[in-house]
DNA sequence: TTATCATATCGCAATATTACGATATATATT
DNA sequence: AATATATATCGTAATATTGCGATATGATAA
């Protein structure tokens, strides 16, 4: 069908499976790599360090801000990006709460 | 187009993004905590307690061998699925790695 | 006002993913 | 051997994602 069937899982296993799709793109996360690395908040020098067209990179920082783990503001004629401090580490704890938990503690593999 | 342009992003980031990528779906969330809950090695009571095809488990499980997290032994005529601590441990180093950067430092949103 | 620059959105083509029924395979039980 | 049980794989339909050119929007500069 194409269509995951979100009705089935927990409301917290689709959150956190929301945020890891949307994080797992190698694009987004060079996007995410670029904003962090530019000590000023860059906007579409993206489109020429990546190389993706500036529909794409326009795209898929929608994406990122549809998550909250990037926002932007007008400056200018252009807009400035940055990372979302509170909801980056939200994200760090939630996924961290996901793999602290205490793995194969039996034998059997 | 639909096809993810993998030459142009640094081998860290391909390999990050297919991690969060492979983990971005609630199913494959749902059955690494079901195994990590049960204390015996479950393997397909996934199809019972998820409510999703035999397939379909049966493709996610796939997935999730393929990056590693799991490994599963034939016993008998079932199959003990456990999680790979070793990869576990990594997922979760390089995750942190990512999300442990100091971001924000600026001042612009 | 007109032109220009930066970004967003639309529409589309190519490809990928999700899900499932049907079938194959492999082991255990009778 | 025949049957049952568990899992994997195949084929396919429905839908989603990726990427891009074209165009729209919105702000500044001329």
């Amino acid at each position: 069908m194409g269509i995951t069937r979100t009705e089935i899982y927990s409301a917290e296993h689709n959150k956190l499976g929301l945020m890891l799709k949307i994080l797992g793109h190698p694009a987004r996360i060079a996007i995410l790599q670029y904003i962090i690395d530019q000590k000023t908040c860059i906007c579409n020098d993206l489109v020429e360090e990546l190389g993706l067209a500036q529909a794409t990179i326009s795209q898929h920082l929608k994406e990122l801000k549809n998550i909250g783990v990037i926002q932007g503001t007008i400056e200018g004629k252009s807009v400035c990006y940055c990372i979302d401090e509170k909801i980056w580490k939200e994200f760090q704890k939630q996924f961290n709460l996901f793999f602290d938990q205490d793995v194969c503690a039996r034998k059997c593999c």
